[in-house]
RNA sequence: GUGGGCGUAGCCGAGCGGUUAAGGCGCCAGGUUGUGGCCCUGGAGAUCGAGGGUUCGAAUCCCUCCGUCCACCCCA
């Protein structure tokens, strides 16, 4: 027997409305804040995430699915959605449209990773991304709108985590006082750790081994080694969601997986949640276009999980969304009633009114038995008497109710009450 | 990639060396002559995750693999 591959699942029928729920409420909000949607590839050139996301990036070093296609071509499934985005803005001169671009995608991304809760190697992002201009009002009206998704959809008790984490200019001073700090601490502080000083410091605050947090404690903050324009920016930010009242807590040690970042990050998680509790996350990428090849264009977005967003639906909200349910069920009698009730069906749904019709060889009670649990609010009843007389049988499920119509007041009267 | 829990019909789940492998939900069919929801009766559906081993005998013990869940790494 097949099963669906490791990481990934169905989305079956009746988690669907959840499913629904979210992404309507997204794309309502994008529409509301003047985003359009793309679509990219589900893969690209390998090259693509490997410069965006950056070589020393966990998701590039061992978690893409990378293959070789029938001409040798070295592609991949996309680990993320943002530098597919910015290859769609150069390779398609959106340079020259008003900036900034504001655009939305939903789509499904690829990790090779162990599943785990939240966690899939096919998952779904919804993201925005707003290119081609640097104030910090954008950033604001990307965490706005990320934030108004989650309370239009009922999320409480969401944390909005905030940090800076500079920029070309203002980095590298403040790795340089991050190693210094270190530097001491070296053989006190986890093996990741030690890792990390090498590879990639700045994780060295996203520790949760015990016996690295007096060093994380101490260590120097990324704030205080901000640059003017960093700083004055980060300001800004903050000036921005105050006057929206939208609540964030500073967390200088607040970094990203993804190489790209620079100045504004965030990340938003229910509050005392697990381990892979992070639903939405995004930040400024400055100078992600230009590494791809484009001219300085700054840009900020986010991306958030649809699967994340549906798993905490489900937790916290007890009012389950309404399935599909046709309005009518037709049933029939007798062999000649058969092909009259196929006619019959066909004719309704051409009226609008959503109709299942029973087939194969059931009895009536059998069929009546099947139109309740399909949970159809009529039933047309077609036997060799309705047939004769050119009528059928009307029942209501809800009451028991049923009476005899000529064919075409029947269509009429459930066209009028189906409506 | 590392560590741990778990894998019995579509779903939940008992059994833990010798049973025709419980039970519930769901599905299908009947409960008289053309009709649902409740109830009653019957039925279908399981190579007990896969492969190997131990044993006279394995769903039950051991090994390997696969899957799943949880944690780490990392991330949505």
């Amino acid at each position: 027997m097949f099963s669906a591959p490791r990481g990934t699942s169905d989305v079956l029928p009746a988690e669907q409305p959840y499913w629904r729920e979210a992404i309507d409420a997204a794309e309502r909000l994008c529409r509301l804040f003047g985003y359009a949607r793309i679509d990219t590839p589900v893969f690209e050139q390998a090259d693509l995430f490997e410069r965006g996301a950056g070589e020393g990036s966990d998701v590039v070093r061992k978690e893409m699915y990378v293959f070789e296609d029938r001409s040798g071509e070295r592609l991949a499934l996309k680990p993320e959605g943002t530098a597919s985005i910015c290859r769609a803005y150069l390779q398609h001169g959106m340079g020259n449209l008003p900036q900034p671009v504001r655009l939305y995608y939903l789509s499904p991304t690829f990790r090779y990773e162990r599943p785990q809760a939240g966690r899939r190697r096919q998952h779904t992002q919804f993201g925005c991304e707003a290119i081609g201009d640097a104030d910090a009002a954008v950033d604001a009206e990307v965490i706005e709108l990320l934030w108004r998704l989650y309370a239009d959809l009922g999320l409480g008790d969401l944390v909005l985590l905030l940090n800076s984490i500079g920029d070309r200019t203002c980095r590298p001073r403040y790795l340089e006082a991050l190693r210094a700090h270190y530097q001491p601490h070296l053989r006190a502080v986890c093996r990741d750790c030690r890792d990390r000083y090498a590879r990639n410091p700045l994780r060295l605050l996203d520790c949760k081994q015990a016996s690295c947090q007096p060093v994380i404690a101490t260590a120097p903050s990324i704030i205080d080694y901000l640059c003017d324009d960093c700083r004055r920016n980060f300001d800004d930010l903050r000036r921005y969601l105050d006057a929206l009242d939208i609540p964030y807590e500073l967390t200088p040690h607040l970094v990203r997986g993804l190489d790209y970042y620079t100045r504004t990050v965030f990340e938003v998680q229910p509050r005392g949640g697990g381990a892979q509790s992070t639903i939405g996350a995004g930040g400024r990428y400055d100078a992600l276009i230009e590494e791809l090849g484009g001219k300085p264009t700054p840009a900020t977005g986010f991306a958030t999980g649809i699967e994340r967003i549906v798993l905490n639906l489900r937790q916290q909200k007890a009012s389950v969304p309404t399935a599909t349910t046709p309005q009518v069920y037709v049933a029939h009698q007798g062999v000649e009633a058969r092909v009259e009730a196929f006619k019959l069906t066909s004719l309704l749904r051409r009226e609008g009114v959503s109709t299942v019709v029973a087939t194969g060889e059931r009895s009536l009670k059998s069929q009546m038995r099947q139109a309740n649990a399909l949970g159809a609010a009529w039933v047309a009843i077609l036997g060799e008497r309705e047939l004769a007389a050119g009528t059928v049988q009307l029942r209501n499920m809800a009451d028991a109710g049923q009476r005899e119509l000529l064919q075409r007041e029947a269509i009429q009267f459930l066209t009028g009450t189906t409506r």
